[in-house]
DNA sequence: GCTTATCCGACTGTTGAGGTAGGATATAAA
DNA sequence: TTTATATCCTACCTCAACAGTCGGATAAGC
């Protein structure tokens, strides 16, 4: 497994904020409900992405939350870096202040970690796919696929 | 995490046998020993290798491991599904006899799951890379990093 | 028959995932 | 100003997988 339910959860959050079309902000409670997913758990990950800047609040009565940002400006790397606290493929890979990955051992034998070559690949396959992954692209094709199914169950 | 250190500990074995240039077997100790690793634990990834039909074994003295295929026909995603038990990015994707992938909860909302697009998009990106990758090329990695990291010492 | 090695199953400690519970705080509406 | 509705925050719990250990059985070479 790749990621855990953090990941699952957390994206479909930001979607569900995605689709309200206005500014007003939607409760944790109508999220966990219509996503049936349990709202003590979420309140952690809503809480990540709070801390991340990907979510503003607001607190009260007829609260909830929004996206922080316009959706075609969030991409997935963002949010599933927030819930996910380090999405690198291997424990022995760490993010650098400077941004780029490094293999902890890679000095500790007469030859280099041969390893590295590989996760760096893998690392840079699923940094491209998450990035190149916006919230407004998910909730425009979980919409298309309500209007398709719609069609088909009418036809 | 994307993977444990079975991936790591597997790759590495892998690599090691890629090195043996003649078809002569390696013992897993003299494996466990170059690379500073648990020799019991080993023989369970070990295990998982042969089974999956990547490596021979030859019992007894003078015994050991050798690759069942040349090293570069060996590819990284054989090697990492065989030792991770399924490499999906999320627990709702499994893989299908046909070889596609599918999310197990996509229609249970009156929308198509969101997520179902990033994950597959993630999954393209990690099997490319493993599959772009084979045993013969992290050997040759190895190896020219040896001889860089000989070539500045003497410099 | 001794040594070297693979093979096999059971067992164990630790960690993080996934989730619960209870309360404190802030805000809008009555 | 009370009340309902929310977010916010900390502590706690359970369970499965990971990482590793151990003891022994089997097989092959000398």
């Amino acid at each position: 497994m790749l990621f855990s339910t953090k990941a699952e959860y957390g994206v479909r959050l930001m979607v569900e904020l995605g689709r309200q079309p206005d500014g007003k902000p939607i409760s944790l409670s109508a999220i966990a409900e219509s996503e049936n997913l349990p709202l003590s758990y979420m309140e952690h990950l809503v809480a990540k992405l709070r801390n991340a800047g990907l979510v503003d609040s607001q607190r009260g009565a007829h609260g909830g939350y929004t996206l922080a940002k316009p959706a075609d400006q969030i991409d997935m790397l963002e949010v599933v870096q927030a819930l996910e606290d380090t999405i690198a493929p291997m424990e022995c890979f760490h993010d650098t202040p400077e941004g780029r990955v490094s293999c902890s051992h890679q000095e500790d034998a007469d030859h280099a970690c041969a390893t590295k070559l590989l996760w760096t690949r893998v690392q840079g396959g699923v940094n491209k796919a998450l990035s190149g992954t916006t919230v407004a692209e998910l909730v425009q094709f979980a919409d298309g696929n309500v209007r398709r199914a719609s069609l088909a169950a009418h036809s």
